[in-house]
DNA sequence: TGAATTTTGTGATTTTTGACGCAGGTTTGT
DNA sequence: ACAAACCTGCGTCAAAAATCACAAAATTCA
């Protein structure tokens, strides 16, 4: 709880009053590796802010599992359009290790938006972290080469092969295991 | 602006005053085509509203432009990391054909969030149309090969190619116009 | 309108990546 | 501790797409 505090608190002014009108739309939660935060054709309403550990997003495409991406410690997860629009979510989010994670619901936190501005901002807050992270991302398809697009990935993260397969790392950068193995072999 | 308006009303309520307040944003302009809404460098204070018209945004990769995102009618388009951070555009929002454009002044709607409620939610509802347009576009690049990307984009937006040509499309599908011009001529 | 520029179509060639099979190593769970 | 599942590396092969080259068509603009 307090790791999500702070981390308002470099973003955001938050006042007392405000953290305590938002704490009614939290709840912490602990989830066990490869738990699921949000199922394949539910609803989503929450936002997960994941305090320790790492989520996966990914598509189940009959069987084989497409990563969207990966979300680490002080990192948001949610679907935004199943939350928007209350619709079955096209993919799944799921503990890919031990994960504690808070959880903000979705009709609390709507209640809170009237009740104070600051929330309502830190809540356009969440939403522009998750565009920021996906336009980058997105970006990575066009601007590089699946190999420029793994270079980029380990210079910006550098624990991510350490926590991540690479098989699902593969999956998350759109390309074929082996051609990753062979880049890395490359690389050196 | 009636436009606008329009749209703004079929997504969310929006009371008269609440119109008022959020008129005092927006400005409205008519670009040429060709013409320049956001330059590489320059630090994005707006997000624009395209009337009629269409938008394109690119990067510039040493005189090659990749574009990143068409806009039609209806649809709203600004550099959200420029624009939340106030960090230099990274790329540039460009007119595509003569376009009419509501432009919403970015400190004006600051101060106008903190008069309306109604307001604040209109902001996070054009972030997350504009998060749910870039997710749709980012997954295809995982999901769906290059002829399916194609086959997807015309048959959302049977009107795209009309109004776009082979070259940019190639571009924003991520491949290259010789590709894409044989996956036309074998399609019908 | 007519020249210049940009866009498009198609063929030949090369490069890149994916698919498959298999063997050895590691992790997981009971 | 042991079996099962999973991950990794490496080879060959095939498919897909990029690149190059050039001609034809369309668009722009003075």
């Amino acid at each position: 709880m307090n790791n999500l505090k702070r981390y308002i608190e470099s973003l955001t002014d938050l006042s007392e009053q405000g953290w305590e009108v938002l704490s009614y739309c939290l709840t912490e939660r602990l989830f066990k590796k490869n738990e699921i935060l949000l199922k394949e054709g539910e609803i989503c309403n929450s936002i997960y802010f994941v305090s320790s550990g790492v989520c996966r997003s990914f598509y189940n495409q009959d069987g084989k599992e497409i990563n969207t991406a990966f979300y680490f410690e002080n990192e948001f997860t949610t679907n935004i359009k199943s939350l928007r629009a209350s619709t079955r979510s096209e993919y799944i989010i799921k503990a890919h290790e031990k994960t504690r994670a808070v959880v903000i619901d979705k009709f609390k936190l709507l209640d809170a938006y009237k009740q104070s501005h600051q929330i309502e901002t830190f809540g356009r807050m969440v939403l522009e972290l998750i565009v920021a992270k996906q336009e980058e991302h997105s970006g990575s398809f066009k601007l590089l080469t699946p190999m420029e697009r793994f270079n980029a990935l380990v210079s910006q993260h550098p624990d991510f092969l350490q926590r991540v397969s690479l098989t699902q790392t593969a999956s998350y950068l759109g390309i074929s295991r082996e051609t990753l193995s062979r880049f890395r072999a490359k690389k050196k």
